[in-house]
DNA sequence: GTCAAACGGATTATCGAAAATCCAGAAGAC
DNA sequence: GTCTTCTGGATTTTCGATAATCCGTTTGAC
């Protein structure tokens, strides 16, 4: 069935059960949404406020966040927000590149029926969420590119869902929020939802029809042919690097 | 110059600032060791005792080995550590493949002199440690392989030093440390060093000839050989595999 | 006899205070 | 005038105690 895909696909979607995680999470949350400036030095006594939360859970939570390279520790000196740059942007990209491919090409192979279908549904998902931020026609709100967020993750999770490799996976995992926390800020600051498609030329997404690559993409998948696949994903993550890097990737403080 | 590289050949060069960090990596040492057994609880009152700190830093430590999947959380029951298994060896070791193929091709295109250099450095100084411990003759002891251990790893470093992907190489660094810990405790068991050459055939490393074969993908390598190194590198990896499962992966407990 | 609820011991997660460390600026030596 | 040393305040790191949670066992009901 593709109950589990369904339910996986809201990362998060447990509760979080300790201080800790909460705090592991929100700090994330805030670091890839831009909330939190590269750069920028984590004051115990400012997070205590922000978050609500005492010394040791938010210590646990910048510890993890560290192996994932969001923020850099400083013996002694505390916590930054991990820096940003094109360079870094660009090892990213080209790192997560390489390992999609091997975990698309992967799922292609070995996919089923739950596959197929987890990543239909991802898609639709994601689609219709996307038309209506655009039927809304105004700004959109915090809360509603949180959520195409989670259903854009959702779909580029469900299209290696099959890949027998949970190394794999989980490194795709990590360098997709790595890349989310560049894509997101510099669509933000162009104005465009973060999977708008952009149908004013010249836009944030420049013309691209992001909704078209996407289709293109599952559609190689679930027709097997894995090469086309594979090929057109990368040119879909490679585009979308030309893109932040046209946009600029300072992000602005608070 | 080679200096660089060759301070940074001992990993853990610097000492460690804060006591987390000194906890960090002798938890890390120890599970790699295999002196920590897969599955066991991980009760804070015997890691007290056993590293002499206290919970903060502690738990900062075991927040981050999560990280790198050598330690397993389960929310308010504490940490175990990490479960190991044939597929997750498996898994480990074709991940490792994957990402140090591309690190070595990117290595072999870039690197300049201060790169070769810190090859046959690192693999004489692997060479010569490996001769002093059969000299030795006798049972080789615990410091005499951690020794040994570090210099592996420094050539298997050096091999990509000049990867210009910093998440290449780093994703490397952290398979390696997954690799070996699957790689020592069998070696330990079987009675061979570590890197031994096992000249007695149906020994543990079966008649492999393990400094040859870093020999080889060495001069590859130094003479811009890619395709070659790579596939030298990968069998050598996939074979030290074959050889883990023969020996099996099941850890003395403690 | 089987199942559910409740108790008690053990363990973890969290807190806030205490100790250690760092940084910037002032005072002093050359 | 430049450099070194000292000092005070701010910040991080660490600690031990407290509160919350879990698990195995017993008790009680049906």
């Amino acid at each position: 069935m593709a109950d589990t895909a369904a339910i996986r696909a809201d990362a998060d979607a447990e509760p979080a059960q300790t201080l800790a995680e909460q705090a592991y999470r929100a700090i994330r949350r805030d670091i890839v949404a831009g909330r939190l400036a590269p750069g920028q030095p984590m004051r115990f006594e400012y997070l205590k406020e922000t978050y609500g939360l005492s010394f040791s859970p938010l210590r646990e939570a910048l510890a993890r966040l560290q192996s994932e390279r969001l923020v850099t520790a400083y013996a002694l000196r505390g916590f930054r927000v991990a820096e940003m740059s094109v360079d870094e942007m660009w090892d990213t990209i080209e790192t997560r590149i390489m390992i999609e491919r091997e975990a698309l090409t992967a799922a292609i192979a070995r996919g089923g029926d739950d596959w197929e279908i987890g990543i239909v549904q991802a898609f639709h998902a994601l689609s219709h969420c996307s038309k209506r931020l655009r039927a809304a026609g105004d700004w959109p709100s915090e809360p509603a590119i949180e959520e195409i967020e989670r259903r854009h993750q959702a779909f580029h999770r469900a299209l290696i869902a099959a890949c027998p490799s949970r190394w794999t996976r989980e490194l795709s995992e990590m360098l997709y929020v790595q890349t989310e926390r560049y894509r997101r800020p510099a669509l933000m600051r162009a104005g465009a939802a973060p999977d708008d498609e952009g149908a004013s030329a010249g836009e944030g997404t420049a013309g691209r029809d992001i909704e078209a690559e996407h289709k293109a993409i599952m559609d190689a998948a679930i027709a097997r042919d894995a090469a086309t696949a594979v090929e057109l994903l990368t040119a879909h993550l490679r585009d979308t690097g030309r893109m932040i890097e046209r946009l600029g990737i300072e992000t602005g403080r608070r």
